[in-house]
DNA sequence: TATCAGTTTGTAATGAATACAAAAATGATG
DNA sequence: CATCATTTTTGTATTCATTACAAACTGATA
């Protein structure tokens, strides 16, 4: 195994999971993703890889990180729930056009805060709608 | 008909909307709803005053109503898309207890910006997750 | 080697939303 | 008022993402 597999591994196990070859990839193919891909993005790339990859093999596998707090949810779109990589606070930007959505990072005034309006925050979302820099050219 | 349905029968004329019966059961549900309803709540709710009506009917109605602007989609939980009249900018706070979506008034320090990282901006949209006021209790 | 818990897999089921065509309502025109 | 075209509503069938469930597999341990 090489070293960014070796990583990947320790992520996981990091996160209390145990490492299998199916959970590796999965997080590994999060990891690169440039978009924000879905469960059908995952299955459809790894069952090149491994052909007899099972699409509940990928939902359990998002599910059980999902758990452990080792990926968030996107639920941007409204059609379909999209994953990425826990990591600092930041926002996001669906583009209408191409459908990809982009990181972005703002400040948001409450991201200090523990409550709004009387209510215990746990998480905060933020995303923008519109047209990306490369679709509006 | 008295003068509130004529106010939601303006509403849907100003939107260059003709107003059908269902159409204005579906508007004045949305309106006087506390919570954020989904297609389904909606439908619930007014098939025992129209007996005949169809889910199609909302469907068709929400998808219209969001072309024309007067309502807009919040896609929170992944799982289902609950609606809102349009008003002034606001985000919301949804609870992972009861469920119930607030409407929470707070500074978007993006509000009037065109764009962010180059990408422009037609909506924006933020929420918390958590626990209620209610819930805490 | 036998056993056992945890993991993966395939099939079936659920549930939200859409496609589509028939039926019903509407509205303009003669 | 009758006709006809257009719009709206309705019901059924379908799609698609996700979950339920049980059988098959794996790997560690006694």
């Amino acid at each position: 195994m090489n070293t960014k597999m070796m990583n990947i591994k320790s992520e996981l196990e990091k996160h209390g999971i145990k490492p299998t070859y199916q959970r590796l990839c999965v997080l590994e193919f999060i990891e690169q993703s440039q978009d924000h891909p879905t469960a059908d993005h995952i299955y459809e790339n790894l069952v090149k890889k491994i052909p007899t990859m099972s699409r509940t093999t990928i939902y359990n596998t998002l599910n059980l990180f999902l758990e452990k707090g080792l990926v968030v949810p996107l639920t941007i779109t409204g059609t379909e729930v999209r994953y990425e990589i826990t990591t600092g606070q930041h926002h996001h930007f669906l583009c209408l056009k191409c459908g990809r959505i982009y990181d972005v990072n703002i400040q948001c005034p409450l991201s200090q805060s523990k409550t709004v309006d009387g209510h215990q925050i746990q998480e905060i979302h933020g995303y923008f709608k519109g047209i990306c820099k490369n679709c509006l050219n």
